[in-house]
DNA sequence: CTAGATGCAAACAGTTTGCGTCACT
DNA sequence: AGTGACGCAAACTGTTTGCATCTAG
């Protein structure tokens, strides 16, 4: 039962109509292994919903990842960024205005997976993403707030 | 003196030709602070050679990317990917089939800013890629160079 | 009944490609 | 001299938008 009843829950509680299409999106998301794109979300929900518009699949996803429904993958998914800078570092993430910092690799704890780990991967380094609020962004805010 | 040097020696050392052009945009890449898109590299080239064209900024990009000269802020920027899982993880990104597999969080050792660092950043999370070849990958080369 | 959702097509942004001409090596 | 680079325009991919119609609340 819990699965008509999540999404009905979670439609309300972000003030959203609880639509046909909106709940085969959401399950076609929540079924797909992986990392799935707005296209292939699209030919999946069209198995369903064969008279769907990719709009409305795109439409949809952007709502959820607004309401926090889902969550990008990265946040960086939009054009290609040249990185000149050939030290070793990562990367402060501004969720709010998508600004990117350098952040020297000293300046973080060293990274490491617990030696447990192994899949065959072989690891040639970590990225790091600190996510998070800009102080540009959060004084902003604090005054938006008033 | 350096800088031409550089260029050429960079140039040589790759197997690329030495053209004007490519070593405009080498050294725009190089003067231009943060993470630059292709537009922003576009225009501030346009600066010394008016008639340059945008496809000869993207191609040498490309050029600079695959020779290693400069390298991509994250291997994400393609299309928009929707993440539904909700526990906190990780992911490992494969640079040579980019394919991304989930990593959860106790997988790796805790992820801290050592605490001098401030800055005004809020952090809200962190989010690592454990940059590498992965297995299927690696298994593929050792076949191919037999 | 009405705000918001859908479907369609057109518009857009970012990027790549084909091809004739030109320039490094 | 020949291979690769350039410039242009056209093509392409991924995504958004405007608008008329429809539907959940």
């Amino acid at each position: 039962m819990s699965s008509t009843s999540d999404f009905r829950g979670i439609c309300i509680r972000h003030g959203l109509a609880a639509t046909h299409q909106r709940q085969v999106i959401y399950e076609t998301v929540m079924s797909l292994p992986g990392h799935p794109s707005a296209e292939t979300i699209y030919e999946k929900v069209r198995e369903r919903i064969p008279s769907i518009s990719l709009a409305t699949v795109y439409k949809n996803i952007r709502t959820f990842l607004e309401s926090g429904v889902f969550q990008e993958v990265s946040f960086h998914h939009g054009s290609l960024r040249v990185e000149a800078n050939r030290r070793p570092h990562h990367h402060l993430v501004c969720t709010r205005c998508r600004s990117i910092i350098d952040l020297e690799e000293d300046e973080l704890e060293p990274v490491r997976l617990r030696d447990t780990y192994a899949r065959g991967f072989q690891v040639q380094r970590f990225a790091v993403d600190v996510v998070g609020i800009c102080d540009t962004c959060s004084k902003a805010e604090a005054i938006s707030q008033k």
